[in-house]
DNA sequence: GCCGTGTGCCAACCTGTGTTATGATCAGAC
DNA sequence: GTCTGATCATAACACAGGTTGGCACACGGC
């Protein structure tokens, strides 16, 4: 599970059993339940064992800004839990499993098996790197080009944790959702849905599945290069 | 001058002399230069020992996001260094003294003390909240709250800094600059800080520099809750 | 069966912000 | 001195996207 700690650092057999032996309380959390809340203290990292999640903020006028979506694999609540107080919101998007750590146990680990440490500031570099893409995407582009490239990111992020094809997969969130990532109102990311599809770059079955039609074409639209994912070789290959 | 990490962790004396003894190369940058850009191959992280620089991205249609500013003490650019190939540039707004440190150097570091990589992973998943409330800022507030948050947080930040007054201070960006923050363009940060200055909420005298007439309202217009900088508590309360 | 609620969809209208364009001012280069 | 290029300022107009409101499903609970 948390093999993909991994991905961006070499661990030795006994950072990985470091890692599983990590105390964790396993826990169920159902859809639109709240992992933890804008100004909670916490004390517990939270690692997706399955589900989807989403980030957000609230802001002054009731509007609300989601600023990152996970899937199973992620450890979605290192943020939080070392900066003691929450700065935005955890919230599930489907039925989750999760696993509560213990912050403690975290920092220690981190002390004792430096590799394992650097893994997880690894991971947060790439965390970062995303919010970056997401502050360009909303800051500068139009609601064209933001949803297509919001469509392209899921692509690959799915894909590469196994969860669906290139161009095909399942979309767990709502319209209304969509417009919160992309700082647009739900009329109009259903508007700009419809005009994607008039223009035969993605197809919806159902009203959550979608398929990209021409992989490079929305790439395009959307303004899309995968370097901010910062993937290893290969999977950036899959574009 | 790399003090600065042990703001958030307490650091050991020999922690303390391992950071002094980081091989570097000074560097001056004048104003407007690159330290380095997008797509670029890194092996250098570079601490800003004095002036200002800015990170940004440009996206397809030509367009410039800031997405972020940094200032005397920053450690700007860890991220790029680390993940190898850049996903965004970095550029200095007035001349700057840089520090370049190999990145073998600082991985090594993390290595051998580990409190002084937690140290730079807290540096990071700080700089990753402010990315998180450009985020909220830029997709989801209107000009005159953008903008009045941000004159917010620089007047924090640059307060920590040790390099201004928490209502008065010299700001090093033209307003194409501030536009490329917030996502406007240059024409309507005009009009924004103009009325702002007719609502006397900031007042400015020649052409760069800020004094805020009243902290407590410009935050409310602005939206502004310093939570997501994670400063001490001392410096919290400064607000 | 019925009803409530969440979601998708659509149309008409409105507004915040972008666009384009023109001057004013200032600092540096020569 | 005066040319040149940045920067700031302001105005008139255009439009992308927000707002409001209404309809139609699908689904679960009763």
């Amino acid at each position: 599970m948390v093999r993909k700690l991994s991905y961006w650092t070499a661990l030795e057999p006994a950072d990985a059993a470091a890692i599983l032996a990590l105390p964790y309380r396993s826990k169920k959390i159902e859809r639109l339940g709240h992992v933890v809340r804008e100004r909670d203290k916490t004390e517990f990292s939270c690692l997706l064992v399955s589900g989807f999640a989403i980030r957000h903020k609230i802001v002054g006028d009731g509007g609300r800004q989601i600023v990152s979506v996970h899937m199973k694999g992620d450890l979605v609540d290192l943020q939080n839990s070392f900066l003691r107080v929450a700065d935005h919101s955890v919230q599930t998007l489907t039925d989750c499993e999760v696993a509560m750590i213990p912050r403690e146990a975290i920092v220690d680990l981190a002390f004792r098996h430096p590799r394992v440490g650097v893994a997880m500031w690894f991971d947060t570099l790439v965390d970062a790197s995303v919010f970056r893409e997401w502050v360009a995407n909303v800051g500068r582009r139009d609601a064209r080009t933001r949803l297509a490239h919001l469509l392209c990111e899921f692509s690959l992020r799915l894909q590469v944790a196994g969860l669906g094809a290139a161009t095909d997969y399942e979309l767990p969130m709502t319209q209304e959702q969509l417009a919160d990532c992309t700082g647009l109102t739900p009329v109009h990311v259903n508007r700009t849905l419809k005009s994607l599809e008039a223009e035969r770059l993605i197809t919806r079955r159902g009203s959550r599945s979608v398929t990209i039609g021409d992989w490079k074409k929305l790439a395009e639209a959307g303004d899309f290069d995968s370097a901010y994912l910062h993937l290893a070789d290969d999977e950036a290959a899959l574009t």
